[in-house]
DNA sequence: CAGGGTGCCTGACAAAAGTCAGGCAATATC
DNA sequence: GATATTGCCTGACTTTTGTCAGGCACCCTG
């Protein structure tokens, strides 16, 4: 590591830090100490758990009880036991609350806005925001389960069909490829991934479930931000563990040789190239593993 | 600006947010609270005017006041009446307070270390945060005069003359140009100004003395990461300041075709084209200028 | 239904950070 | 040389945040 790397990786730190002094002014923009704005937020991000809240934002019991009571006698929230178990308690937003987070989330949206807004190259400077967010925080992506009519793993396969449009030599158009129905990809008969970091989908993996003795592994996908850091790896581990939970053997998937790193990566990870298995005009190359 | 893009900068700033948590272990990472560890911070790097560091650290003077007593009392600072102005106090670090600030050195390095190390690809990562970094704190830039030998003056030279071997078409070998004597750079001849961002040179541009009734403007560069956005135009304002100052009244320079960009910003910042006025072997376009 | 565990609340503190009015000495201004 | 200003200090607050022990209601287990 060369000592001009670590100082502008200081220097990095050091101008974001005064920047997150202008982030804060939009946590305190509204008079409200820094406590109350942090708990009214988890809430309107859908937080309602009171336990959740305390574990996520690492406070303790009772400084958190005393946060909720603060909000609730401003108005902005009321807290009732939980259904299931009423020794928890669950906190929601009041109709004011609900207008004291929306004015919150303006002042973010402004400030996200005003950053952009004066660089002349925001894509390129989008582009280097996510490469460096998920590089500091990569530890903490998720791997969950979600429906496919998810509006992020909606916004993954947008963004992986155009990918392969623009890779493969004749383009791609999805309404020509064996697209999976939706009830395939989602229990009982398959499951769709999406790796989370910080509330941005990173990567999506799909296991379609077909009548035919296997199921298929689909759009695996890694953001460009996330490449190289291994995530594929953790993805196809989840599709796998997904499918034994689902009493599933046999995997299958088809890929195509515009992709080098995608075949390379599945020769390594212990699946073996077979013949073709299908009609679907754009894979030239298969591979089935065993689980 | 799309609803996409407010989404990937404030997912930035949650990323960044949290991680400052964790560069804030840094700062708390020695057992002493935020406050005392700023101040120790802002006098480790060359602060020492009492005055000057509440004002960086936008600090009340009562508090101020009690947390330098406290680093006294530590036996990590000496406060001493400033020469020039007895009201006035400067701070500065004892052996112990030396040691201190170095081990909090340490632990920053070592942070920005563990950051690149577990990347897979630190250089794009890098210029990703040059990048961001920039693009939050462009207001901020200060343009200063330095010595031509200032270290990062040297770097941001080496960075612009590597850049200019890649882009002439017969490479750049600094010691066939006609480089400057540093001297010629200095007051009262010239000068070279540096521009600094969070403490990092972000662009330079120097003004050469010559005796023959005009002074010529050298080395303007301008770092990847704050390209268009405007700072080639402060600079040569204050290049142009500069030789107002030293009462010089004509100004010129020589550039090469091979950077449109440069050619085309003299053409549109009131330069005229002129013939070739030296025999550098570099040059293939030359500018003048009346101030 | 007794006993132990869990989730939240309360009271009592303490540390850290921030605020404000006044005071003192040095300096600037007329 | 009188007067105002500046820069810092002190004392006397308040607010915010964090901590801890105990208590109460509820849940689970046997």
């Amino acid at each position: 590591m060369t000592t001009n790397a670590i100082a502008r990786t200081r220097r990095f730190h050091r101008a974001v830090t005064s920047e997150v002094g202008a982030l804060d002014s939009s946590f305190l923009g509204r008079g409200r100490p820094l406590g109350p704005a942090r708990v009214l937020h988890a809430i309107g991000n859908g937080l309602s758990d009171v336990a959740e809240i305390r574990a996520h934002l690492k406070l303790d019991s009772g400084l958190m009880s005393r946060l909720l009571r603060g909000l609730e006698d401003e108005g902005l929230v009321t807290v009732t036991a939980s259904e299931s178990d009423a020794r928890r308690r669950s906190a929601c937003l009041t109709p004011a609350g609900k207008a004291e987070f929306a004015e919150y989330e303006a002042l973010s949206d402004q400030q996200a806005s005003a950053i952009l807004s004066r660089h002349p190259h925001p894509e390129a400077l989008l582009q280097a925001m996510d490469l460096v967010a998920t590089a500091l925080g990569f530890d903490r992506t998720a791997i969950q389960p979600v429906p496919v009519s998810d509006p992020r793993a909606q916004a993954c396969l947008a963004t992986y069909y155009g990918e392969l449009a623009r890779r493969f030599p004749a383009g791609f158009d999805v309404s020509l490829s064996a697209d999976p129905e939706a009830r395939d990809m989602e229990p009982p008969r398959g499951a769709f991934l999406l790796a989370v970091l910080d509330g941005m989908a990173i990567g999506c993996a799909g296991l379609k479930g077909t009548d035919k003795g296997y199921a298929e592994v689909k759009r695996v996908w890694v953001a460009p931000s996330a490449r190289r850091m291994g995530l594929a790896g953790f993805l196809m581990r989840a599709i796998e563990d997904e499918a034994r939970a689902l009493g599933i053997a046999t995997l299958r998937l088809d890929t195509n040789s515009a992709l080098p790193e995608a075949v390379g990566f599945y020769r390594r990870s212990g699946w073996t190239e077979i013949p073709r298995f299908n009609d679907d005009p754009y894979p030239d190359v298969f591979f089935e593993k065993h689980l």
